[in-house]
RNA sequence: GCCGAUGUAGCUCAAAGGUAGAGCAACUGACUUGUAAUCAGUAGGUUGCGAGUUCGAUUCUCGCCAUCGGCUCCA
């Protein structure tokens, strides 16, 4: 009958009858800003009572444990504010995301932006009235009749699908809610929250599903952090590529083409830059670069299987010389008309199947830059990074199986020379494994995903599992990356299949004279191009390196004095290579410089008479506040060395 | 596609059931300029598109289109 327990809190080690809560353990210890504990590691309330030995830590709310559980409760505080104002609303799930929370409801009408004041409001009363915040645990079955009483059939949805027999309930005032826990000791150490958006979301994420309604929200242990953070995201929207995009005269979008950018000339020359970069990689690492038809007939996608797969998301066309001109997507719809490409895959295979080709073929490198067209579903449209049309630094490797791992990790070399070449540190990598829906075996699966593995140790690289998120025929690596707002994006895939040489019925000869099947291996390092430079604008604000700048010089005249040397700097610099242009406008220098600010042009060269008499000029980098007189010749110089990726 | 919101001049934003206004940009002129906005003038809009209600709609209603935030999907 040991009715005492040995706690070890820090250094301390103390001995306190069994049943004795955390709260009274640090008793002591316990600022305003001590929220939760940590007990033998595991995260619980204050009020947990301690029946074993164990040991505990405090934590604070502005750990990132105490974030989450501040958000955690928050959520709670919310539904119970939405379930006070509108009565008959349902609650289903309310988790804590990257930067807050958010809580689905079924309410018996969506809710607006106008309801979140509201919201907001009737949560501060429920925080200001510091409703204790208990835990009760009870049999599954009691608290599946409980929210059966309550009308509250997703919770009892829920509480099905649990395994264990006992589950815990959290109540605050006359609300309760199904939560794991911990929570806040009570809900007046909720004062710095805020609503940020509601939105759409189906119950369970399927889309057969009922159509909740989401509300966001954010929550900081203090109201400077708070602050801070929106503020934060006020910033962000300042580098959103969309904004920037017009700022700079790079692109611009139409309704006559949802979904697809205009390039203006600036944002060319960065696409065009991009494309050259990759393409004296490609000189160094064996690809051959190719252009295959842009519109198929449908026999080709129902060989490759997209028509199955993929149907919904092509721009299908008419045979033109067909009399009656229409598109038939039935099932014999493959039949009859035209398909413009959304992938690059299928033409590759027209390439390697165009010869005998024997293992001394092998890796065959196929890369193309031609561009894709897959018609996405109108809401899920974004600027650059969410497109209709994109051109991918795409290429397919037809290797033998035991070449995958050399070409995996020969291709992740190359990822990561790319991303530190263009500024991004820290990219994330992902092996995305064997989906529910899959062809071939386990074992199978188990050989290519030990592969990938092995490529990516190699390369000394951390990667995170991504499970069941693999192509149905065959794991892949992700790379992403964030935007301004921290959004992952992904960008780079190194994708292995061994489907599409299937179905094309690619074949090679052994060095043993008999007959084998090639595995593709399908990779973009930059990925969709388009993308590519949306993210690129928002990490970079729009301030591109030298050698990525749309125009690297500008030329200020400071007078009409100085007008023709200002031209004739601009033209040598010209014939030198870099994209330098002349202003000789009849402005101050003042306005001069702040249109060159904002056009983001890494040189400003100033020429006024003193300059002009001495043969020098006055430069002025981007973002610098001082400017330095030099010699013509040492301008020169130094833009000749600014970094350029090899 | 689904949920919510938005759509007024090239851009950023006002106003209003009785035919819309500012700043910047554009254009013209003056100023000849020293490192993030010189001054003045001119022009620019069937208020996203189409219906309906109304004596009258750009404002109210409905449909469509596009965009934004999400869901789903994905490079």
């Amino acid at each position: 009958m040991s009715a005492e327990v040995r706690i070890t809190v820090g250094e301390e080690v103390r001995t306190v009858a069994s049943g004795t809560s955390v709260r009274d353990v640090l008793d002591g210890k316990l600022g305003r800003d001590i929220i939760a504990a940590r007990v033998d590691g595991k995260l619980v309330d204050l009020s947990r009572p301690l029946e074993r030995s164990a040991t505990v830590e405090p934590v604070s709310a502005s750990s990132s444990e105490g974030l989450d559980v501040i958000r955690h409760s928050t959520a709670h505080l919310m539904a119970q504010a939405v379930q006070a104002l509108y009565p008959g609303t349902q609650v289903t799930i309310g988790p804590t995301i990257e930067d807050g929370f958010f809580y689905d409801f079924a309410p018996s009408r969506p809710f607006t932006v106008e309801d979140l004041p509201k919201i907001e409001q009737k949560m501060r009363e429920l925080a200001k009235a510091d409703l204790k915040v208990e835990r009760v645990e009870l049999a599954r079955d009691e608290a599946i009749a409980l929210f059966e009483r309550m009308g509250e059939k997703y919770k009892v949805e829920i509480l099905q699908g649990i395994p264990d027999e006992r589950v815990s309930i959290y109540r605050q005032g006359d609300w309760l809610d199904l939560c794991r826990g911990p929570h806040v000791p009570s809900t007046g150490y909720l004062c710095a929250f805020k609503l940020t958006s509601v939105a759409g979301a189906y119950w369970r994420g399927d889309e057969r599903n009922a159509m909740l309604s989401r509300i966001y929200g954010t929550a900081f242990a203090d109201k400077e952090a708070l602050q801070e953070h929106l503020a934060m995201l006020e910033l962000a929207r300042q580098r959103d590529h969309r904004k920037i995009g017009r700022e700079m005269g790079l692109f611009l979008f139409d309704p006559i083409s949802p979904g697809q950018p205009f390039y203006l000339p600036k944002g060319m020359i960065i696409f065009n830059l991009l494309v050259e970069y990759m393409r004296r990689l490609y000189r160094r690492y064996g690809f051959n670069e190719v252009i295959t038809p842009q519109i198929f007939k449908n026999e080709l996608f129902h060989v490759s299987g997209h028509w199955e797969n993929f149907r919904d998301n092509m721009f299908l066309t008419p045979d033109p010389e067909d009399r009656e001109a229409r598109v038939d997507t039935g099932p014999e719809g493959w039949r009859v008309g035209y398909g413009v490409k959304p992938m690059n895959c299928p033409g590759h295979t027209f390439i390697y199947r165009a010869e005998k080709r024997s293992y001394r073929d092998l890796p065959l490198r196929i890369a193309e830059f031609s561009r894709l067209h897959r018609a996405e579903r109108s809401g899920v449209l974004h600027g650059l990074t969410r497109v209709r049309v994109m051109s991918q630094d795409d290429a397919h490797i037809f290797c033998a199986e035991e070449q995958i791992e050399d070409e995996v990790a020969m291709n992740l070399t190359m990822v990561r020379e790319v991303y530190s070449a263009l500024g991004f540190t820290e990219p994330e990598f992902k092996l995305a494994t064997r989906p529910e829906q899959h062809l071939g075996t386990e074992a199978q699966w188990r050989t290519s995903e030990e592969k990938l593995a092995s490529a990516l140790r190699r390369n000394l690289i951390q990667f995170e599992i991504n499970p069941g998120e693999g192509a149905f025929y065959g794991p892949k690596i992700e790379i992403y990356v964030p935007d301004a707002l921290k959004r992952k994006w992904q960008v780079a895939t190194i994708q292995l299949d061994y489907n599409l040489p299937e179905r094309f019925d690619l074949k090679y000869t052994t060095s043993a004279g008999s007959e084998a099947r090639p595995v593709m291996i399908h990779r973009a390092i930059l990925g969709s191009l388009e993308r590519f430079i949306g993210v690129l604008l928002e990490h970079t604000g729009g301030v591109l390196p030298f050698w990525l700048a749309p125009e690297q010089v500008r030329v200020l005249s400071l007078s009409e004095k100085t007008e023709s040397y200002a031209r004739e700097l601009t033209e040598l610099l010209s014939k030198l290579g870099f994209r330098a242009h002349a202003d000789v406008r009849n402005e101050k220098l003042g306005f001069k410089v702040r249109e060159a600010e904002l056009a983001k042009v890494p040189f400003m060269v100033v020429v006024g008479e003193r300059e002009a008499a001495a043969r020098q000029v006055s430069l002025r980098l981007l973002r610098g506040s001082k400017s330095e007189v030099m010699s013509v010749e040492e301008l020169v110089a130094r833009a000749q060395a600014e970094p350029l990726p090899s």
